[in-house]
DNA sequence: TTGAAAGCGTTACCAG
DNA sequence: CTGGTAACGCTTTCAA
């Protein structure tokens, strides 16, 4: 293994150092023989170009910073797709990717910045008001905010489009006819940190409900597992008025849970009461029993925001990039909503 | 946001450059005064070091590399803890995490290596046969790994000790006087990949079986989800001879549809037969119903591959370490395996 | 189309 | 206990 550098291949090639530097870069016409014969020394010798080496002259270090939320449940969150998917579209682009856990607060922006440890940053887990944001916006590079905070300080945002899933959630369950539903609320753990996503969508769906006429309750905080989704069901069942009663379950890892606690009461989705989840196509399709979701698309917002990133990075010759970036949520039926009563306005 | 340099840093500390250089890394006595002065300067001036210019003068990046498998079903598989727990201990140490998929298989190990993109590497899902084994243990940087390939090629390896999972297993159930054994086995794309873990539980589990005498038929390939468990458990249902019978689920990921296969046929796991999985404690304690299992742990294997990094990157007067370094499982009951009889033999 | 050489911001050796 | 200075390996002007 190697140690050898560019000085090592313009010597085997015949050529310069700068020669081998812009046959890689591809910042200088090369004639091809030339060319060649830098590529196969480089190949002979099995270069590597040191990548401090590079940053330092090139101000360009060709790596991504990412930050990710590693608090205690972020496994039950689906944070790993994300992860995946910026990973790949990063190295498909020729970007490495540093981890970096939210945890750190701004101290970690500072770092990844002020040692020039990257060229750019995707934050996730975005608070409402994040003081981090602010931090962020400061910062000599860019920084993609998955999320939306209340004041994204002029940051360019890609999201779910927690609005949206709102909306769709409401309509479809007014056009099935139903009279009444509960929003099973996130967790504790998602409204102390008041995480933007929470906010969002319980105002959208309020909103939504109120102009259609559905009247909304909204259960809030539900504690996560076993004892929480009993309360929950407990309290829909307690409390549901006569008719066709929808449940709304926002939070993905309260979805599994509450699934159970309606089994252990007998109550049968799709049957008893109504219910839509918002949540991957994956978890939707592979649950026990399969439900109606609105799709969360972390594959998409990632490429999305990864794409964002790399146009920041070279912004190119087109128009400019939307600074808000909302991934469209698409509903999946999967029989969990009852259908609408023959006399009752057909679906959307 | 900076761009100040250590020599701006010197100038307002009114001391050289390699001063400063030394109150950083402390490799050399500074005088009380002068320490402070500099320390006040780099405060003041929010000075950061620049990562590159540090990895190209002392050959040292501060950046470890973290070869995680992103496959189709890793989201499944618990992958998040590992890359957690590396990234606390990393930062706990003063080091980045740098992220590289095992897709890009021994190239992205020679590039981290090649580039001096990290001073150290630990790469996870290790197959039995694993050409990346060979070339990780010719780079000139120290690698370890998570699991154990048939040829460690010298390399520290650290992993969970299968061995003993697959002995706690037996154990378990013929203490409990069990009269047969079931294993569900890895799924197609497990045992394709002949990943190591696989072939050490289930050459232990039956070499166990057999010398405390308890009847065993592994099942496998299992597919994953719906399917493949009901298929499981009607074929346990169907060849179990009379008696008590167990069924060990080493894969993780298949005990939840599993579980599910069980309910739906009304077995009850620890009446009808006993049920031991391996997993980490959390989702066998959060599963329905919760389940004895043989603990995975992610966090542990994951700390003590980062001490055995750190040790390598730095060893210290000590003791050596040894080569491999296998984490003990521990069995919790959670009544899913039948009790012994009265006058069975008494568990251990 | 190519070369020479001046940095980039640290570290660490050699002096004192 | 501290300062000066030569690397470290690459990029990028300036010249030819």
């Amino acid at each position: 293994m190697a140690a050898f550098t560019s000085k090592d291949v313009a010597r085997l090639a015949g050529v310069s150092q700068s020669t081998v530097s812009y046959v890689m870069t591809g910042k200088r016409q090369i004639s091809e023989p030339t060319r060649q014969r830098v590529l196969a020394a480089m190949k002979q010798l099995t270069y590597e170009p040191h990548a401090g080496a590079r940053a330092l002259a090139g101000r360009r270090t060709q790596v991504v910073g990412l930050v990710v939320p590693f608090d205690s449940m972020s496994e039950m969150t689906g944070l790993l797709p994300f992860i995946e998917t910026i990973a790949s579209s990063a190295r498909a682009n020729d970007y490495e990717v540093l981890l970096v856990t939210a945890d750190e607060g701004s101290a970690g922006l500072r770092r990844l910045a002020g040692r020039a440890l990257c060229d750019a940053i995707i934050m996730m887990d975005i608070q409402e008001q994040d003081e981090r944001v602010q931090v962020a916006a400061a910062l000599p590079i860019p920084v993609v905010l998955v999320g939306m905070p209340d004041d994204p300080a002029g940051l360019y945002c890609v999201d779910l489009d927690f609005d949206a899933a709102a909306r769709i959630a409401v309509d479809e369950l007014v056009d099935s006819g139903h009279d009444e539903a509960f929003i099973i609320g996130y967790p504790a753990a998602v409204t102390d940190r008041r995480l933007n996503f929470a906010g969002r969508f319980l105002r959208s769906v309020r909103r939504h409900a109120e102009m259609r006429g559905l009247p909304l309750t909204v259960l809030e905080p539900v504690a996560l597992g076993r004892a929480g989704a009993a309360a929950a069901v407990e309290h829909v069942l307690a409390h549901r008025r006569p008719g066709r009663t929808g449940v709304v379950v926002p939070y993905n890892a309260s979805i599994r849970p509450l699934l159970h606690a309606l089994r252990a009461r007998a109550v049968v989705p799709g049957r008893d009461l109504s219910l839509i989840g918002i949540s991957t196509d994956h978890q939707a399709e592979d649950s026990e029993p399969p439900y109606t979701n609105i799709s969360e698309e972390p594959r998409d917002v990632s490429r999305r925001a990864m794409k964002t990133l790399l146009w920041l990075l070279d912004p190119g010759p087109g128009v400019g990039h939307p600074p808000v970036d909302l991934v469209a949520p698409r509903l999946t039926r999967r029989g969990t909503v009852m259908p609408a009563p023959a006399s009752a306005a057909r679906p959307s």
